[in-house]
DNA sequence: CGATTAACGAAACTGGGGTCCCGTTATGAG
DNA sequence: CTCATAACGGGACCCCAGTTTCGTTAATCG
């Protein structure tokens, strides 16, 4: 009876549209990994999945809203955590495997082109936090268990540790031309690690 | 007698050339800043330079082209940094700066905006990487200084040392929608400063 | 199984971003 | 001051991203 219905897919999301998402997303990603974010169209992408350009446009509208479509598929798709009994041993776990994914062609022009796009809008842009905060998510218990073994001070913020960790390498990855090697990931979780022995990441100091 | 000529606005750079230069760029700044990067063409900041936009076409060609020059202009306007004689007070100063920086709605978008760019196209990621090296050296020598005070054991790699400062406020700025404070500019300074007396930033760590 | 209709897709259409042409302005050299 | 021409700017043009229309296919329910 509502004078709209809802986004279309929703009602009857298996079989085809199903398959259309997943060719579109795929297509999405591969694009945004060689092409980058800017001089990239929806009719562009429909060609590429085989999907008839009025179903992109219907169903996701402008690139920025793929995106967010897209960064949703990715959430989905987190990685089980390593554990090695000690805070430096787990964050330079976490860290290598940032590094990696970053360093490697494919996934670092998509996690660039990615934050790119969360730029442009709201919405986006949720959809890539919510990505981080379930990435930060599975990552900060080991800092917990570092708190309970009394490596670090009680009170640390556990969320603010694990993303000391990737910080400098997603910096070093959009404002600098260097390679991001092992060498890099080691001291992020190194110098992550000191400074929440320090203190430096009490939840005292930062009250959000 | 070469068959093509120079670039235009080499051969003649004052007077008008340097007029429509400052008129476009401004007008690109503006644009990015209210509007970002996504939905922004040549066509719309000519109109608002009130310049003609075969002019914009002919100079800058793209958008990533435009956002380079930008930052090559950026770059020449670089702010003193100021000295507190202790590396903790000059860490901190620095990371009040940036975060006053990102945090202003103006700058914070421009900033979102430029690194977003820079994803996009060669050129300009290097124009954006020569930015932030200019800011870097600008503010190293106080890591040296804190060297010679003997603040941080020696060979610590002071480049790395700013920016880690930064890093924890850019990732913040762009993978979480929380606010930039100056809890959190303080705590990026604590922690790079712990991170730096603990030794995590040897140079002969991270052999670049 | 059918029947209903959500969702897809081909084709025609449109508007504005980007290009080209050529006349006008004014910079910089002599 | 004068001249050659670098650089600008108006306007016509074109291409294609994005929209609309309507017929076709197939997902879900009974």
């Amino acid at each position: 009876m509502s004078s709209e219905s809802a986004e279309p897919g929703t009602v009857r999301p298996g079989g085809r549209t199903a398959r259309v998402r997943a060719a579109v997303l795929q297509a999405a990603g591969d694009t945004l990994a060689e092409r980058g974010f800017a001089h990239l169209d929806l009719a562009d992408i429909a060609r590429r999945a085989e999907v008839g350009k009025t179903t992109v446009y219907r169903r996701w509208g402008t690139v920025t809203s793929l995106v967010a479509d897209l960064l949703m598929d990715m959430a989905e798709q987190s990685l089980p955590r390593t554990e090695t009994g000690s805070l430096l041993g787990d964050l330079k776990a976490n860290a290598r495997l940032v590094q990696r994914t970053l360093a490697d062609p494919r996934q670092g022009a998509l996690f660039k082109a990615v934050i790119a796009a969360a730029t442009c809008e709201a919405k986006t842009a949720e959809a890539l936090h919510h990505f981080y905060d379930i990435r930060v998510n599975e990552w900060a218990p080991c800092v917990q268990q570092a708190i309970d073994r009394g490596e670090v001070p009680e009170g640390t913020d556990a969320h603010e540790v694990i993303r000391a960790v990737s910080a400098p390498l997603y910096y070093r990855l959009l404002t600098s031309g260097d390679r991001l090697d092992e060498a890099a990931a080691d001291r992020a979780a190194e110098a992550a690690a000191a400074a929440a022995r320090a203190g430096a990441y009490l939840l005292s100091k930062g009250l959000v």
